[in-house]
DNA sequence: TATGAATGAGGATTCATTCAT
DNA sequence: CATGAATGAATCCTCATTCAT
């Protein structure tokens, strides 16, 4: 049976990993985590490739277009699997878990260096690269504003959803600093302490 | 009246920011923030005082040296605020909100951009440097958790201390990016709001 | 027919002059040798080779790298020089002749810039890279030290070998400072007049 | 009773190394042998003797002038003790060995930091200080050679005087690099040998 | 497509020199 | 005379990008 990821993959929200394009983007989220966007020589990244410097610009024209299609896989493909997510939720606080859920998976998971890299290279961005990201942001956010009023209306949160949001999205992405799913606590339980955060209790 | 950050100054926790240091690491915390380290050049900087180039490394050894100073005066100011805040408040629940307002204050006022900095530009430290400031840091997080343990053995807070003081790292310091006090909320209201989110209700 | 330095070339002891990297060796022992190692930019280097002042990394990772290889090729070739002359000379006498003839060749012939340059830069090298360039010197000097120890043994130099040696490496070095062949004597007058020097008459 | 060189301070051949321009000179003549004129900087200098790098410019206008003034110093001192020797040898083989001692002297003694110096930082000069010291040198080097020239028609030198001479400058500065006298051998000595170089046997 | 030598603008840093105090 | 902060030109080196092969 095809994981979640080989369906995105063949569904086209993501480059395939075994292209040449795909581990480019792999290797580059990778070292974009760790050293940085600006530390990240385009031959540190051929080096890691297995290429020569110059082969990169047959697949980008430029370095910075890397770091763009490196935020936008992923936003795209967590996009989507949060759509799926939200879809299969029975209930608004079970969405709003699966939110959580996925975006902590996003961020400790499969592209969570790409999610670090988003966060944290965004000035390296032209400003027309930030409006194209922003744009696909938006769709992403609205998901869990709408998921976030529901819950609202449903005297589930407390406070404000827009600031409820906000403090979200700093803690969470906030996980990749410190979480290790190694460490004793797994990603669910993680979550559930998450949601604790802006349930009333 | 002298204003807390004079006492500050003159206790020498912090560089006078009328000096020419001073007012060096202000223009480099701003220019940190807003373009990144790395795309921060010496000239751009050296242009923002309104010195040569050159004549910068009469203060600072490094560029590095530059940015580690910005660190480590923000810790040191903040660390010393959040004592004597502590001091004054009467009660646990006080103890906690006057910690949430120091840290919402050092992240969006004076020392903010420094703080962000502190945040975004780890990775430009050197080992060696990280380590230093890292030492720093452990004072700072002292207080938060045994303010937080203090909490949880009179049932204030709700879950784990450890990862609550996790959570409120990431969800105050990711504020820089949308909080903006002239907008409708107070840097009070918005303390009380992250309050909220490790208090039982 | 190949003249010696052709054959050395092809059999690897000293880089194709006619190849980039051989280019920027030639140039690089002229400008050391006039201006000296530190005086030389490597923009100066460049220019005198006609290429970008940044095009001369693609070959040396460093200027020191260069000021090490300069004096590198000049041992290997001389050494292989040397070891090829005291093959065919038939007495003991003609071997110390030949020597001499080697040496003054490579002071004041087509690497006599940069066995000046090996003289006078010394200091320019760091400890590693004299260390490096010392270990290949030792051959060279041995052979030296064997062929006065055998003219010694024969009755033909006076005083001691190894004081010899350092006065003669002295006499012979300092030529590039005034022997000018267009000026009346030969090379091999010379050599003849250096060998009075350690001869017993 | 006065040490030769008390002598020469007090009539005017060289500077009182008390004073503070005498101990600059000193230090310069020190650091630029060791390190080389290139890689000492005003600072090394003025780190060496004491005082604040701005100070320098007081005793001399460039640092330049430094290096011009420890070389000048060197000649003067060593022509006039030269000098005062020749006056003293009863015969032209004396006066010959006086000369190198004298030499040898300046080289490996109290002025050798100076003399090396004179010998390995000479392209670093302007064109008009090198003029300026070679006309110091010439009286130097004509003692050296109507010495030579007496001692050719006493048949007691082999060769041509003006090559020995040549031969000889080159051995005797050369001695700087390997002679030690703490090494076994004195520098008398050593001085015996040189002259063995140069007599007919 | 891939290579890798070459580009050239730009970066951090150094350092002799100046000058107000 | 001494200081030491400031200068600004110059230095070595980096690196994204190009392009002939």
């Amino acid at each position: 049976m095809k994981s979640e990821r080989e369906v995105l993959v063949e569904e086209g929200f993501v480059t395939n990993p075994g292209s040449a394009r795909g581990r480019l983007l792999v290797k580059a989220a990778h070292l974009f985590k760790v050293k940085g966007y600006e530390r990240t020589t385009v031959r540190d990244l051929a080096n890691e490739v297995g290429i020569q410097s110059g082969s990169i610009f047959h697949h980008f024209k430029t370095k910075e277009e890397i770091l763009k299609a490196v935020m936008e896989e992923a936003i795209r493909y967590n996009t989507e699997r949060m759509k799926r997510a939200l879809e299969k939720a029975p209930t608004v606080k079970d969405k709003l878990l699966e939110l959580i859920k996925c975006e902590l998976t996003s961020i400790t998971g499969f592209t969570g260096e790409a999610m670090t890299v988003l966060v944290y290279e965004w000035r390296s961005l032209s400003t027309e690269s930030q409006a194209h990201i922003l744009s696909l942001r938006d769709t992403y956010e609205q998901m869990w504003l709408d998921t976030l009023n529901q819950a609202k209306e449903e005297g589930l949160v407390k406070g404000d959803t827009f600031i409820a949001r906000r403090f979200l999205t700093g803690a969470l992405s906030w996980t990749t600093t410190w979480f290790d799913e190694r460490g004793g606590m797994s990603l669910d339980e993680l979550a559930e302490q998450a949601l604790l955060l802006v349930l009333k209790s």
